[in-house]
Formats: structure tokens, sequence, C-alpha cells
DNA sequence: TGTCCGATATCCT
DNA sequence: GGATATCGGACAT
């Protein structure tokens, strides 16, 4: 049985829609074809309080606004100049929090991912935030899209993979040292633990 | 308008 | 393990 993942899923706290996308699906329909694999990485951003936040403290801007809207739309933006990253919004209207997609495990499209990342690496297709958007073509045009749409080229599907709350690992999140030593220390990343992400994971970790 | 620097990836040694 | 690529948001000037 599969099936989209509707409005009721997002509109949840944010760190229990963090763990509840691990092993949800999400694919991109993409010229046609469909890319994208299972979820198995999050990081939660709880607005407001959270200093690692863009929208700490409330901060609106052009970029942020999604973030004060519905849950299920989609909040993309650049890093570094050279990659994207793509977050949830969850949660009610005027909380800007998010859930960001760290990692999947490649199931759809794969041939095309590889050649849009120019790798023939399984390994290395979908294991990082910038890759996956670069795996399955995401970009600023997605800005404010939702996933709930009927007509969406973009959304999250339920398969039926079951995954026990003890599967999922929890750490502190990546690179968000400037947020001072508090807000880099909880534990609002979730991976799944019998994924390969969790050498990517481990390896990060050890580097803190 | 100008400056700073980031929720990273990759290539090199 | 270290350098660096390269854009644009945020905020100060």
């Amino acid at each position: 049985m599969t099936r989209r993942l509707q409005r009721g899923f997002f509109l949840k706290p944010t760190l229990d829609v963090s763990k509840a996308l691990i092993g949800k699906f999400l694919i991109h329909e993409y010229k046609g074809q469909k890319l994208g694999g299972m979820i198995v990485e999050t990081e939660a951003y709880i607005g407001k309080k959270d200093k690692a936040a863009h929208s700490y403290r409330g901060r609106r801007t052009p970029r942020t606004e999604v973030e004060y809207g519905a849950g299920g739309h989609v909040y993309i933006y650049m890093v570094y100049g050279m990659h994207y990253q793509l977050n949830f919004v969850t949660a009610g209207k005027e909380e800007p929090e998010c859930v960001l997609i760290r990692a999947l495990e490649p199931v759809a499209g794969i041939e095309t991912m590889k050649k849009l990342r120019k790798t023939r690496d399984l390994n290395n297709l979908t294991n990082g935030p910038g890759k996956l958007c670069q795996a399955l073509h995401l970009d600023k045009t997605l800005y404010g899209a939702d996933l709930c749409a009927r007509d969406s080229k973009l959304y999250i599907e339920d398969r039926g993979v079951k995954v026990g709350s003890r599967e999922i690992k929890k750490g502190p999140r990546i690179g968000i040292d400037y947020a001072g030593p508090y807000w880099a220390r909880v534990h609002w990343r979730f991976w799944l633990d019998r994924s390969w992400s969790r050498v990517y994971t481990f390896t990060k970790v050890e580097s803190l």
C-alpha cells in the first residue's frame, strides 16, 4: 500500500515529524520520470527559540517567509553559493519550524540521478543535503511548493515501511557551530540506524 | 552599495 | 585532513 502524505502529517510537533519522515519516500517527478528514495536522515529547526534556525527570534524575510505559512510546503535555499538544502515546513501557522532532509537511500530513477550527480557511486548519490538536491534536480523553483497538492511534482509517499523507534538514532546537528554550544548540541538530528547513512553520520560526528 | 559568511561538496595530498 | 569554489541573504553603511 502506497499513499501520499497529506497535510495533517506536517501539522504536528516538528521533532515528531522529523522522526516520522524516516522511512518515508521522497519523490520528484522530473521530465516525466520519478527520482527519489527513502528518507534516512533529518534535522529539526524549531524557529523562534532555535539559534541555529534562519527564523530564530521570529526573523521574517523573503527567504524565511514560507516557514510562517502552512505545514507541508517546501522551504529550499542555497548555501555556499553552490548547494541547495531541502526543508519541509511543519507545525502550525506563524510557527516558523521545518525539517531539513539530510539523506536518502536512492530507490527511483537511479541511473538519471547518477548522471545528474556525475558519479557512478551509489553510496555517494544522496548521502548529504546538497547531494540529494542535485540528484533529484531540486532548486529554487520549488520554493513554496505544496507537497500535498494533487498535481505536485514533489511529494512524500508512505510505502508501508515500518521503522521501529529503536531503529532511529539521534545526535547533534551538523555544521551549526555558529549557534553556540547549547544549540549546536541538542539532539535534533535523526537517522535510520540500519542505513549506510550511519557511515556518513558517524564520520561527521567524529569531526565535531 | 558593501561586506560578511553560511544547515556543503569536492578535489588534492 | 585541508584548501577552495562561488552565490546571495542579511544587515550595516
